[in-house]
DNA sequence: GCGACAG
DNA sequence: ATCTTGTCGC
């Protein structure tokens, strides 16, 4: 896939992400995550999904395979999708919403990866990154729950969340099918400890101890 | 042209 | 993303 046909598709399949809640009760969230081998070109994902009212582990699913499209930002789905869309598709059981450690639409032509996945899939999702893509924001005050818009090209794209005192903020924005206000919602419910969602963590975890196998 | 740039 | 030990804190 070409880096021009790659965005063309971008812009085509944005306009089927759905920014409102579209969904019913939550009982399982699934986190997903990569980790890249420092051996060989190797990548694998893992999707953890938990229980929503205790966060437990529930399951457990990987995939390992070779990212052939390169890290450009912007296209960074079309390098982490196939990996993802591997271990996910893996699942026993279909969880009722998906975590993704990067942005929703608060991405260039609003369609980051968790907003691919949802799309593909027709499945909410929450777009919660470590860092920034594009927008600007204020900083939030410094308690947990505090939140500022990310504002990109006039239009609300996301939120920089403060999931936790003294900690940076985590950027939220809407995956598919669910609002930002919801995504903060579960954002906050997913953080009862730690800066970043459980889901994250757990597939953090878990995509380490798979990598670690392979290698040693 | 310059700076920015998820993982 | 990854390269990377110890160390501070609950």
């Amino acid at each position: 896939m070409s880096i021009d046909a790659a965005t063309d598709l971008q812009k085509r399949l944005a306009a089927r992400v759905v920014r409102t809640d579209e969904f019913g009760t939550v009982r399982r969230v699934t986190g997903v995550d990569v980790a890249y081998s420092t051996v060989d070109d190797r990548v694998t994902c893992a999707a953890v999904t938990l229980d929503a009212d205790t966060l437990t582990v529930t399951e457990i699913a990987t995939a390992t395979g070779v990212a052939d499209f390169p890290y450009i930002p912007g296209l960074f789905s079309f390098r982490e999708l196939p990996i993802v869309l591997e271990a996910f598709d893996r699942l026993s059981v279909r969880p009722d919403l998906v975590v993704c450690d990067g942005q929703g639409v608060a991405h260039p032509r609003r369609f980051g990866l968790a907003s691919h996945l949802g799309v593909v899939r027709d499945i909410p999702t929450i777009g919660c990154a470590k860092t920034c893509l594009t927008g600007d924001f204020v900083m939030p005050a410094d308690e947990r729950g505090a939140y500022a818009p990310l504002i990109d090209a006039d239009e609300i794209v996301g939120s920089a969340l403060r999931t936790q005192p003294r900690v940076k903020p985590v950027f939220v924005s809407t995956g598919h099918r669910i609002a930002l206000a919801t995504a903060r919602e579960w954002t906050l419910r997913l953080t009862p400890r730690f800066r970043l969602p459980e889901t994250t963590r757990a597939a953090d975890h878990a995509v380490r101890v798979a990598m670690k196998a392979l290698t040693g």
